[in-house]
DNA sequence: CAGTAACTGCAACCGGGTTGCAAATATGGT
DNA sequence: ACCATATTTGCAACCCGGTTGCAGTTACTG
């Protein structure tokens, strides 16, 4: 499936910066913020509207969202098989204190918690902190 | 030993609203934001000195910083293990995604994980999200 | 190819984080 | 108790990411 099909099918219209917005998360091996996007785009786009994309990205379940350590948000596509906010990412992140960068690691897997009762657990989060392959 | 002491053998003069911040802390059992903090003293601080406050909280190993939900900073009173630099930070946190409050679970363990080669690991952290007993 | 709903761009606002500097204050020595 | 000094505070100001409202533009439907 292709990147077109891939927004017709999670209810988005077809439009340049999306099309160039998913491009360029499907090929970048990190998490993106909207800066990052916004640097890396060929023709440039308004920060709000690339703030909508990503966030339509994140709605419909084309794109995953995690917080880097100094709590911007930062984008990575999804596995195929997320929709509309049923995201599987069960995946832990990686991230690089020297450049701020966020890997996904898909190989690390979570680990079962049993949490005090009264909460109600929905979601975890492994995230790992330490220096990537460019700043060791 | 007391705040006073905590302050002073961790290198920090004692002044009014650092013995207040650090009571607070101690006394909640969330992770407090600078706002929190702002909004929860009795007489008002400037926020820069309440930021500032926090920041030498941190760094001298009295509190350590969670971000929540949104990627605002939290503070929460560290063990009295911890020192400069050099927190035991190792229980994973709770993130209600309702009221955006942060809870320190202690009981939950961290487990070992191994990651990619060419990746340097330091610290790893678990945050769990759903809500909290008084949302749910 | 016309109508409509969706999307974009702009201006503007908000709040957290951060710095530089001058005034106030905690601490150690006399 | 007082002085000198290094620390801490308050203020003004700035930056940046996130967010909204609205008017103009564009993608899809029939």
């Amino acid at each position: 499936m292709n990147n077109e099909e891939r927004l017709r099918t999670h209810g988005l219209r077809v439009t340049h910066t999306r099309m160039a917005v998913l491009d360029l998360l499907q090929r970048s091996a990190k998490a993106l913020s909207q800066g990052d996007v916004e640097r890396a785009l060929p023709e440039q786009a308004d920060r709000v509207t690339l703030f909508r994309v990503l966030q339509a990205f994140e709605d419909s379940g084309l794109a995953h969202r995690v917080l880097d350590t100094k709590g911007v948000a930062r984008y990575a596509s999804c596995a195929p098989g997320c929709s509309t906010h049923k995201h599987h990412d069960v995946h832990a992140h990686f991230r690089c204190t020297d450049c701020g960068d966020v890997y996904c690691l898909e190989s690390v897997t979570l680990p079962k918690v049993s949490i005090p009762k009264g909460f109600t657990l929905k979601e975890s989060h492994l995230q790992l902190e330490g220096s990537c392959m460019t700043c060791s």
